[in-house]
RNA sequence: CGCGGGGUAGAGCAGUCUGGUAGCUCGUCGGGCUCAUAACCCGGAGGUCGCUGGUUCAAAUCCGGCCCCCGCAA
């Protein structure tokens, strides 16, 4: 276990890949009275059962697990919460609102990790946008959880640089391990009496939505670099796409070019990709992928379609 | 039983409804043209049409079973 000499009764509200490694984390330096996850949903191809990340590695470390439906009015679960005596419980990517109640039933609240330095992208998919807007630096922002969302005070920030290269997956999996240390730094600082509390500046705010299929639509009217910038932040999900015909087809990797012409149209078809301008500059696309087919090179997808230089696309 | 698309030459597709010579865009190989080229011209090789059973004079195509890939949704 190891850790400091102190460590906290804590309680961890999470669920997906995100909140692992705080789990992870928290589980080395503390003493997890219970985890919370969303329950299970049915998901995937033939909607099977799929249980959240981290009801699984909590299942895996042997901690009590709680998958409640429903919070707000569970006195059952507010009971048995009240019932640990917690110093303090933390969220991470938890994905409901934790009523009032709740909140006030640790010694010290409930400490949320963000992945966005607040009051910037408050919301559920703040790694997303802040790569679709093009920032260059983000981070964890450690808050006391309030009613509302993502709004309460700033307790610990960690900060990190957005490479070129870097992409939701990426920054995922650095925000993810970042937040895990943020936290626990955090902690130290709460055990010792000394974690700040900074109200946020409410003018600042701005929303980072869950992403929806549409915002993966690519606008060949954007400049080639917001392109890319938006490539980058949906990749997981729901990826760029364009239309074409009937279908929607997905792109599966993409580069800024060079070449110029009409917004939508095929400029070159070369090697394995094809050339498409945009409202500024081009894009190269060199992998593609229509609905129902394996990726493939944007050529090969060209061949097919009797795809060629002059083609528009939607 | 959530909805749906697909498996035909190395790649991507058409052909299947209305059974009868294996087609298109590329790639590849050879030749030609050109100062040159990922451009152009000519020619060639390359396919047990996912597997399997059935119907038929005849199956990529019609009927049954199986395997595999993927999109939506969440």
């Amino acid at each position: 276990m190891g850790g400091p000499g102190n460590p906290f009764r804590m309680a961890f509200f999470g669920s997906p890949a995100f909140a692992v490694p705080a789990l992870g984390a928290i589980a080395d330096h503390h003493r997890v009275a219970v985890v919370v996850a969303q329950p299970d949903k049915p998901a995937g191809r033939g909607l099977k059962l799929r249980a959240q990340p981290v009801a699984k590695i909590a299942l895996g470390l042997g901690l009590p697990l709680l998958q409640p439906p429903r919070l707000r009015n569970n006195t059952e679960f507010a009971a048995r919460l009240a019932s640990l005596e917690l110093d303090v419980a933390v969220t991470v990517a938890y994905g409901k609102i934790l009523p009032a109640a709740l909140l006030a039933i640790p010694r010290h609240g409930f400490l949320n990790v963000h992945a966005s330095l607040l009051p910037k992208y408050r919301g559920a998919a703040p790694i997303q946008w802040a790569l679709i807007e093009g920032e260059t630096i983000t981070g964890i922002t450690i808050m006391q959880t309030e009613e509302g969302l993502d709004t309460g005070p700033i307790r610990h920030v960690r900060k990190t640089a957005i490479g070129p290269d870097d992409d939701a997956q990426t920054l995922f999996t650095r925000l993810a391990e970042q937040g895990s240390y943020a936290l626990i730094e955090a902690l130290e600082l709460l055990h010792k009496g000394a974690l700040p509390s900074e109200p946020q500046d409410d003018t600042l705010a701005t929303s980072a939505p869950m992403l929806q299929r549409e915002d993966g639509r690519i606008r060949w009217t954007h400049a080639a670099g917001a392109i890319t910038n938006r490539f980058r932040g949906v990749v997981m999900w729901p990826g760029s796409w364009f239309t074409f015909g009937t279908d929607q087809v997905k792109v599966r990797a993409l580069e800024v070019s060079s070449s110029v012409g009409l917004p939508g149209s095929v400029v070159a078809v070369e090697g394995d990709a094809i050339t498409v301008a945009t409202g500024e500059g081009s894009v190269r696309l060199t992998t593609v992928q229509p609905p129902g087919k394996a990726p493939m090179a944007a050529r090969a997808w060209a061949n097919g379609r009797g795809v060629k230089v002059g083609t528009s696309l939607g």
